[in-house]
DNA sequence: TATGAATGAGAATTCATTCAT
DNA sequence: CATGAATGAATTCTCATTCAT
């Protein structure tokens, strides 16, 4: 094998192990808390030792940062997704509730629920919470739409958001993949029935 | 003062200090955490030293447990109101999300959110997990109720409660009392419009 | 025993504890510097946990800065007493060193070389820098008071000072209190006979 | 290029690269010392990562040790000058004062100052201590030499060398090479007049 | 009731060291 | 010769908890 085989195999190896280790972390974060997290559960998960999780982050906070980040690429490309495909806002806000319920279901690994940004330090908060908010303000801005198009009942577009945002951030707390008799299938259609039938407007 | 009457005083003191101790305790639970929350925190914002919370509970286990069992004890009395007072299961529903709304933001201190009852001991965590099944489940039965006598929309009556659910027990992740643009009414306004509204059974 | 006094004792005690504190690991960051010093060395040598040493200091950083204040207020101290009891710059150097080399041997427990300034963070590096720099200016006045007067041969004041502070820094290296052949007496003769009289201008 | 002078350039290579890593480790140690020098640093400094060093020598302790080696090599070779070269005591004190200075600061990389001699293990330590105090010796062999000559001003020999010793000692804790104000010639002039001066029998 | 002082268990983090490639 | 990846031991630090007063 030539060198450069050689190398970018090892960097295709090194992106792979890495992303596995968010994968794992998230799980770990979403369901037990930053702090309720420990290193070396995480390190056990993926059969190393703790020390060898700072072969790939500089920290622990370091490694909520890039689950963050990693949530908020997908959380954003969910977004584009949602607002390109679709007319209407109702239809924008059903769409983005699918691909974030898969991104906390799906096979890819579950994203991070950003709960504590507020207990990270300033260089990386201030980061993190503006792409949040500007997330966050893209999903009430497709409920504005939806209520100017006529597609979506009026209401607070903030607090409508809040209660969304909540119903999907708290499927960690009791999805649990493989074991579980609720199936992804499942969950979108209740979701979506119950959160895009709460939004639309009748008659 | 009389003995007795003296004894009766000290007995309202301990009862309204243990209160707000369960106050103060679930506010921060419910922010940062089991883990995130430090005895110290909650003792200096009862301006005490934490070697003082020892005289109102064993250990920080049960110090949770209280406030576990206290919202349980509120839960559980809502659920009551919202059983005997009305007849149709989406009523008892909206009824239950109202007070559920009033216990987390009203100004009785906030109950806690009960996230983190797996990571506690067994004795403990058999106790409380069965009466927070029991109280899902009573959700779930007034949403079965619903679809029976046609108020609700024929859907997964444990997944509808999920959902509503998760929406109910984020709030406290994004309202802090006092300094905050939405009131008790507005939240409870649109959050009985969008959930209330989703399971309602059109036409 | 009324509070008030009761409180004093207890202050009292406080006292005498931290100072001995601040004894021990002056001691032991003279021998083996800051980084070959363990916090569970200098608690040992206390009878306590290396945990219970962060009752009286926030973290081993702050433990050096107490050491370095502690070592610049008796170096002031020595200073300004060197200063204003005696006439010629020559004889003020002198008594400089004989109380400096009391303060490294003496019975009130070595006092610490201010060797590891620039590893420490900068808030802390910044004051004890320009404590430091004062004093070694000080030293450096000293010498040109004596070129001045006379009483000390012309050189470089900071070479000359550079020289005399490692001379009097590089003892906490070889003087180990007790089993020692030399005693103060012997190395103050030695050092002010060789140093004072380096600087002492002939004829 | 036949095979023995391919064999010679790989051996001559390796010198170089050996004299340089021991160079760049006592600049670390003298001002960092043992424990607060990483590996890393040392081979961050020799653009290698730090487990290249490894081929050099077996461990850290190693590394101290081979450094104290060459620091003795030089050491003693300066005495042997000093030694032949000079008739009264005085000046061979002041012909090693000169050296020792030049092996400082001089052009050749900076000498490892033996101040970590007892935190090695008991093989190197007792090698270097004995070898450590030979030279110690040879000093104070030189002052006796020149008490006896009339040369030097009668005093006891070990705390004046233990005096002069510190005063070198101390000089790479504030030289660095490069950016600084005093030339190795003035520190030279200002140490030889202070120390000799102070030796000196005067009349 | 409450505090001062301490402890012990665990957490994050660093670092010398190893080894296959 | 050198690196990537990992380990294990030691270290700093936090925190719930205890206990005499």
């Amino acid at each position: 094998m030539p060198d450069a085989a050689k190398e970018f195999d090892r960097d295709h190896q090194y992106q792979m192990r890495f992303e596995r280790l968010l994968r794992v972390a998230a799980a770990s974060f979403n369901q037990k808390g930053f702090s309720g997290t420990s290193l070396k559960d995480v390190a056990t998960q993926l059969n190393i030792t703790d020390a060898a999780l700072y072969y790939y982050v500089r920290s622990k906070e370091e490694l909520v940062f890039q689950c963050y980040q990693r949530a908020l690429d997908l959380g954003e490309a969910a977004l584009r997704e949602a607002d390109t495909a679709h007319g209407r806002g109702l239809d924008k806000v059903r769409r983005y509730i699918e691909l974030q319920l898969e991104a906390l279901c799906g096979p890819n690994g579950p994203v991070a629920i950003l709960s504590e940004i507020p207990s990270l330090k300033s260089n990386h908060r201030d980061l993190l919470l503006s792409r949040a908010r500007a997330a966050s303000r893209k999903v009430s801005g497709f409920i504005k739409t939806g209520i100017a198009d006529k597609s979506i009942t009026p209401c607070d577009p903030e607090l409508a958001c809040a209660a969304i945002m909540g119903a999907l951030n708290w499927v960690p707390k009791w999805y649990h993949p493989g074991g579980h008799r609720s199936s992804l299938e499942q969950i979108r259609e209740t979701f979506v029935g119950l959160l895009i039938g709460g939004l639309e407007r009748k008659g």
